[in-house]
DNA sequence: CCCATCCTTGCCTATTTTGCCAAACACGCC
DNA sequence: GGCGTGTTTGGCAAAATAGGCAAGGATGGG
C-alpha cells in the first residue's frame, strides 16, 4: 500500500501547500465552476494581475490546475476535480471548532 | 450553500495550511493508526521535541487534532477523520503530474 | 520536598511565502 | 514593424513559517 518515504510526504504536502492560501482556495472556487482566465480570476480575487499569476503558478506546479491557450489569453480548469471534496470535509472540522468555542463560552 | 466570504476562505486555508507540512502529514498518518503521545510523535518524525511539539499546536488549533491528559503525557488523537479522505484524491494529483511528465519524456 | 519525566514556551536565526511595481514576453491585428 | 491586450517574470521588501536550544511549567513517585 503506501509506503510513506520522506520524499512521499513531501510531494503530498506540495500539493497540499498549492492550496493552502485564500486566494488559492476561492480561485479553485471559481474554476469549480468552469473555466477562468487570469484576467477574470484576478477580478475575483482583487489582488494585483502579477499575485494571482503567481498563485496560479504554483496551483499549476503541483498539479492541481491545467492551462490552455486560445489566443493571447490563458483559461485555467480544475485538473483533479476530487479536491473539491475536500470543502465538505473542512467545513465539518470548522463546525467542530465552532461547537467547542460555544461549549467554552455558555 | 456556501457563502464565500473573505473571512470564510480564510477560515479554510488556516485548516488547510495546518496540514501543508511533510511531519504534520506524517503525524496525521500516524494517528489515523489510533492515539499517540508527543514523544513516541518524535521519534517518527525524527525532529527536535520542541519542533513536533509546535506542529501539534497548530494542528490542534486548526482543529485537526485533539488532546487528552493521562498523567504526565499528553496523547493526541485525529479529531476529523475525514481528512484522511484527502490523501487518496492528493495521490491522483500525484499521479496525474506523473504521467504527464512520462508524457514529456517518452 | 525533590527528582525525573514529559511537554510547552521564549528566543533567536534561517528560510519560505506573499505581494506589489515595473519590465519583459506573447499574440493577434493594423 | 508597431500597437494593444493579456500574461509572466525580475527584483525587492514585508511577513510568516520552521527549527533548534535552553529555560520553564506540570505531574507523579520516592
Amino acid at each position: 500500500m503506501s509506503v510513506k518515504t520522506k520524499h512521499h510526504y513531501e510531494a503530498r504536502a506540495k500539493v497540499i501547500k498549492a492550496m493552502a492560501h485564500p486566494s488559492r482556495l476561492l480561485i479553485i472556487d471559481a474554476l469549480s465552476r468552469g473555466e477562468r482566465c487570469v484576467l477574470e480570476l484576478t477580478e475575483l480575487v482583487g489582488s494585483d494581475i502579477s499575485t494571482v499569476s503567481r498563485h496560479l503558478a504554483v496551483m499549476k506546479n503541483a498539479g492541481l490546475v491545467a492551462t490552455e491557450k486560445s489566443g493571447t489569453t490563458v483559461n485555467y480548469r480544475l485538473r483533479v476535480p476530487c479536491i473539491l471534496n475536500f470543502f465538505g470535509c473542512i467545513e465539518s472540522v470548522l463546525k467542530e471548532v465552532a461547537e467547542e468555542g460555544r461549549r467554552a463560552i455558555g
